[in-house]
DNA sequence: CTTGACTCCGTACCATGGTACAGGGTTCAG
DNA sequence: CTGAACCCTGTACCATGGTACGGAGTCAAG
């Protein structure tokens, strides 16, 4: 079985020659057994690994739970504990999703007070900014 | 006028005393004089200015952004663009919130799969993760 | 044999928003 | 006068997810 070098991995994966060594570094993609020289010698399906690394991504898991996903996936037969992490992440993404709808409301408010009655001498978000109640004193 | 010292201005604001530099050092508060030490003497109203940075960055602004809604704080006169401010966040923030939910619904359809037909063999989420489509390349 | 393209390693750097020292100086009470 | 409690500067460090670079080794084509 041929093996790639890890240039033409990472340009199958659509990420920097970096980033893959970056990705070992992290252990989210082994070390691979090298050559006579010491080039890293990769088996196709690292391609796959990296690109199930980019999707990951962009569900939102961060590359420390994607190491954690990739133990599962190596490790055949999980299928409950990945519905786990996924429903985890999710709940995770409705807080992330709350917090910022809280603060969009928050600031949609103070928009439309000041559109209203808009007050150079004494803005009523600059003025919301200095007096808002908050626990300040952590 | 009396004049606080920097740990009094920290523990008045809930910040800490290093955090009070580092807002002096990211220019989100003035250089102030120094007594015949060299201890920083600062007028009551930073306190009101570091509290204002807090409620800025729970309404998701950041701190080169509180930088500049300071600035405008700071020139009286600038409600409409504080309100060009408020509103591009606001836009920003629709943005964010928009992606989470993309992101939420993907992995909750994801999820309803894998709880509908769990296969040790081949998890759906896994299975998805691995050949989901994406514009890959870059 | 040389040249260019590729690889190696180690380290430093980017943004973000701080936090934590170390090794001094100052100030005030007792 | 001494010690505690405060302040100073400068620098390094934390997480996150990479990116960049210098200097050296390797490999294939011409």
């Amino acid at each position: 079985m041929e093996s790639l070098l890890i240039g033409e991995v990472a340009a199958r994966a659509g990420v920097l020659v970096e980033t893959v060594r970056f990705y070992e570094r992290k252990r989210l993609i082994p070390l691979v057994p090298r050559g006579r020289s010491k080039y890293r010698r990769y088996p196709a399906g690292v391609v796959q690994r990296i690109r199930f690394i980019r999707r990951s991504k962009q569900l939102g898991f961060t590359l420390e739970e994607i190491r954690d996903l990739l133990a599962l996936r190596d490790r055949t037969g999980g299928c409950a504990t990945v519905r786990d992490r996924a429903e985890r992440k999710i709940v995770e993404l409705d807080e992330r999703i709350a917090a910022l709808n809280r603060m969009r409301a928050a600031l949609g408010e103070l928009a439309v007070t000041c559109a209203d009655e808009p007050n150079d001498a004494r803005c009523p978000i600059l003025h919301a900014l200095d007096d808002g109640e908050d626990g300040c004193v952590r």
